[in-house]
DNA sequence: TTGCAAATAAGAATATATATTATTTAGGAG
DNA sequence: CTCCTAAATAATATATATTCTTATTTGCAA
């Protein structure tokens, strides 16, 4: 996913392109960890550039972004959602529980699934899915050797 | 599930039986038509019989109930936390974009999933998983016919 | 029956997301 | 280049979900 290639989308689909638009796309271009963005991460490095965007520009262009195809909204369990560009290769994500670390896989359970069977079967017309496996990353297992395991109190994580 | 196993099931962990507690339950256990309740409903069965329990107090226990097994938490991304009963029986769901019904489906990823390989390569601990197929179900497939489409303004159902 | 840790109620706070409205602006028409 | 308008934004308010704090109450073990 260009820069130039979304550009190139907004003008299609008669979206302006305003620099608030830029930024945002800038924000997830410049994102190299990888680790998909909440809205709220978005806004912080959008108002690096321009302070008093806010946070509901963010949220109303998340939706064009959706729209067009140039980001997937992912949802980790964690009380809000979080964003990441559409790499246009399907995958899903292995999300550790205690740091929040993201890694991407490959394997997507879509493709063993017998879709028509269940379709018919249950009269539902399926448009899409979702799948995370959650778990422990290597760091935090090390950690966690050492200190010993703390309850969960909140819900979120739960 | 049985009332007087969950009973025994907070005797056993050193969890005092409250009304509060077995209000709750019993919103559970009453909660025919299957579909799995949020918080906010939950709250509302309670209060018909106990008019001053605060919804924190239904979140306290959702907390509790979950450390116990007896219910699960899902998130059929809406912004909100649904929770059913746990059957015991591992299961995923069907839900629907428009409505928001859900069905179990028995099928499940995890069980094709080559877990190990995971594991191994990532150098994670895998724990749990999440798994939905979001869709249309056969009543608003129906409806939508008719009516024709609108598009979707909002995050939380895209 | 009593004592006390656990649980609750009340009220407030926080976080995420959305709605409203007046103002600004991107970008096409002239 | 200038003007115009629909689209986008900022500012403000609001909705909704969830959590925190603290004083009070209560289940239940001793």
């Amino acid at each position: 996913m260009k820069e130039d290639y979304v550009i190139e989308q907004f003008r299609k689909n008669g979206y302006k392109i305003t620099p608030q638009r830029q930024e945002i796309l800038k924000a997830f271009m410049g994102n190299n960890d990888n680790h998909p963005l909440s809205a709220e991460e978005i806004h912080r490095k959008v108002v690096e550039s321009y302070p008093n965007v806010g946070i509901d520009t963010v949220y109303r262009n998340l939706i064009v972004f959706l729209d067009l195809g140039i980001i997937n909204k992912l949802n980790f369990r964690e009380g809000k959602s979080r964003y990441e560009l559409n790499s246009g290769k399907h995958h899903h994500h292995l999300v550790c529980l205690n740091c929040g670390m993201t890694e991407v896989i490959d394997y997507c359970p879509f493709k063993t699934l017998d879709r028509e069977k269940i379709e018919e079967e249950k009269k539902f017309e399926i448009k899409k899915h979702s799948f995370e496996l959650f778990g422990y990353c290597e760091l935090c297992r090390e950690k966690k050797e050492k200190e010993g395991s703390k309850k969960c109190v909140s819900l979120q994580s739960c």
